[in-house]
RNA sequence: GGCGGGGUAGCUCAGCUGGUUAGAGCGCAGGACUCAUAAUCCUGAGGUCGUGAGUUCAAGUCUCACUCCCGCUACCA
């Protein structure tokens, strides 16, 4: 038995994700976390929401509510919106918990005993009306180079061209609109990441279980060159700035930098873990108390990519403590929305709490999971969703389950039938099962989320050419129990079908689990020899077909989110 | 501008260190079957692998140039 510590990238507060935020970490951390549950190993799975930042203090206050409130509001929607698709996490914390906070400080005293700290003296644009500094991007005004007018401080949206807020013509607040701006003289606290650059490559360099897409990130920040990186922020909500326990002295009104304390927050929520459970979330992450036979596995969409292999990273190793860092990483793309930007204001994309609205958490699952943006970024449209969940869940999979249920309730009775020989057909679909189920397994300790579902698949599309090799019904008018082997294998491989489904769709697997009563002591992932796996069930035992499992999608429903939720190119 | 990822059948995508007639699912065409959610199973037709050059006995796979899409570019997270 493995000790497996996964995480996901946290979402941020800022109200409900949409499929692509689900999509690229979430899910497939899940999905991870299942199959190594079912495959035995002890799994914790972490996540949180993400809640500090000037984000969240804004909207906090155009919702009229202090950022605390609006924080405790937004962490139980997530959550919710979390347990609709079924998401497995040992525990959702939060980053505004004191636990963070707690460990947030002291990893800032053990970097600043490790001179890893510096303070220095930055400029920083203060918007006078908005009482507060403004990040580059809250400064938006007239470029310089285009004049396209509605150019941020970083960078002009119109040519491209990257930008300091004071190159700005007429700039306002993003926030107010007010021109009422000045520059003003700002204290920070910087991380020397030049200093840490040499034991950051030499880490990458052994972290051999990375896919491209991280490693070339990585390397990339590495090639052009570390730099300091500021870890404070002029903002009232956050993590205060101390030193050894006490306010840090010219740092009252400061707080940590947002992406300073959020990767902690994994540890952080998993100290939240063990004040509810009782677990030892310091075998989980200290390697000196338990975690070195622990294997931590990242998810994260790539804008992340960065922060989890370099800035985290500097923290953790600059601190010289023995904590545990990331083994593997997997790096998703992203979902878009007919090959665009999922958007709010425009109208366009489904977010997570719509989605369940429309559709069960299973069917998104088996689709973002079918359809994961690992290569590349992968484009959502309804008529694929459509495809791939009459196609997948309800003909090949759903169909299979409801044909034979219901013919053996036909003529067996709705039990499981005695009777007849094992013979070529059955040693056909045996054999096939096994190379099948090996592949499937290598795809999911792999994270190959696409390949996964692939395989699954054409596992349940044996079921049904196993069916037409064995023609029960057929055979029934002759002799009932050349029938009675060809129910009994497909009863029995129904089972193994709905096991494997477990880690994508959790819920319909119960389902059908539940409908051939199967203990959950036998819904592990299925290994051994594919005969016993065939004949595990006892004849005579009931089972009863279950409702249609998947409801297929009709044109009507596609042209009514269409018109809901937008679903054309730019 | 720099960097990263991508451009492979009508659609969505696989194709590792270069090696026989380039694969899958969907869609389409034909056939089989009738237990089933007009489901399933079988067969087949579809591709000058973004463009142009180059290296090589051999290139979707390596090199260079060009082009289009997406992202990042350190104060959004």
């Amino acid at each position: 038995m493995s000790r497996i510590l996964i995480t996901s990238a946290l979402p941020y507060i800022n109200g409900v994700k949409h499929l692509g935020n689900l999509a690229g970490s979430m899910l497939p951390a899940d999905v991870y976390a299942r199959f190594q549950r079912l495959r035995g190993n002890d799994v914790l799975y972490i996540c949180a929401t993400d809640e500090h930042g000037t984000p969240a203090e804004l909207a906090a206050s155009q919702a009229g509510v202090d950022v605390q409130s609006y924080c405790d509001e937004q962490h139980e929607i997530q959550k919710t919106a979390g347990e609709g698709f079924s998401l497995s996490f040992d525990y959702f914390g939060r980053t505004s918990h004191p636990h963070t906070a707690r460990l947030t400080q002291h990893f800032a005293d053990v970097l600043e005993a490790k001179g890893l700290l510096a303070e220095t003296l930055e400029h920083q644009v203060f918007s006078i009306d908005d009482d507060r500094f403004l990040p580059d991007r809250y400064v938006e005004g007239t470029c310089p180079h285009c004049d396209f007018e509605r150019a941020r401080g970083d960078q002009c949206d119109s040519c491209g061209r990257l930008l300091e807020p004071t190159d700005l013509k007429q700039p306002y607040s993003k926030i107010s609109g007010s021109k009422n701006l000045e520059v003003r003289e700002t204290k920070h606290l910087h991380l020397k990441q030049t200093t840490m650059e040499p034991r950051i490559r030499d880490w990458v360099d052994a972290s051999t279980e990375w896919p491209s897409l991280a490693k070339s990130i990585a390397y990339k920040w590495l090639d052009e060159g570390l730099r300091d990186r500021a870890i404070t922020r002029d903002l009232k909500w956050g993590v205060p700035v101390t030193h050894n326990g006490e306010p840090r002295e010219g740092f009252e009104n400061k707080v940590f930098y947002v992406w300073f304390d959020a990767p902690i927050g994994y540890i952080g929520a998993t100290a939240e873990w063990a004040d509810q459970t009782g677990g030892n979330w310091e075998s989980w992450w200290r390697t000196d108390k338990g975690a070195d036979d622990v294997t931590y596995v990242q998810f994260m969409g790539k804008d992340n990519v960065a922060f989890h292999t370099v800035s985290f990273p500097a923290t953790i190793l600059g601190s010289d403590e023995p904590w545990k860092s990331v083994d593997k990483l997997k790096a998703f793309n992203w979902l878009t929305w007919y090959g665009g930007k999922f958007s709010t204001s425009e109208n366009r994309g489904v977010f997570m709490d719509q989605a369940l609205e429309i559709m069960p958490g299973d069917y998104w699952r088996w689709y973002l999971t079918a359809n994961a943006p690992e290569g590349s970024d992968a484009q959502f449209t309804w008529e694929h969703f459509q495809s791939l969940i009459n196609k997948d869940l309800a003909d090949v999979l759903g169909n299979y389950v409801n044909r034979i249920l219901r013919f053996n309730k036909a003529r067996f009775d709705a039990v499981v039938p005695a009777g007849g020989e094992w013979g070529e057909h059955e040693d056909w679909l045996a054999g096939e099962m096994e190379s099948r189920l090996s592949a499937a397994a290598e795809y999911f300790e792999a994270m190959e989320a696409r390949k996964a579902a692939a395989e699954v698949r054409s596992i349940w599309a044996l079921g049904n050419e196993y069916l037409t090799r064995a023609e029960p019904w057929t055979k029934f008018k002759a002799d009932p129990d050349a029938a009675a082997i060809g129910v009994r294998t497909a009863l029995n491989f129904m089972a193994v079908m709905a096991r494997i489904a477990q880690p994508i769709i959790p819920v319909s697997a119960a389902t059908i689990l539940d409908a051939l009563g199967i203990d959950d002591t036998d819904r592990s992932w299925p290994t051994g020899d594919s005969k016993s796996l065939l004949t595990a069930m006892p004849e005579g035992k009931s089972v009863e077909p279950p409702e249609v499992l998947f409801k297929k999608i009709e044109s009507e429903d596609i042209e009514a989110w269409t018109e809901r939720f937008g679903g054309t190119a730019d």
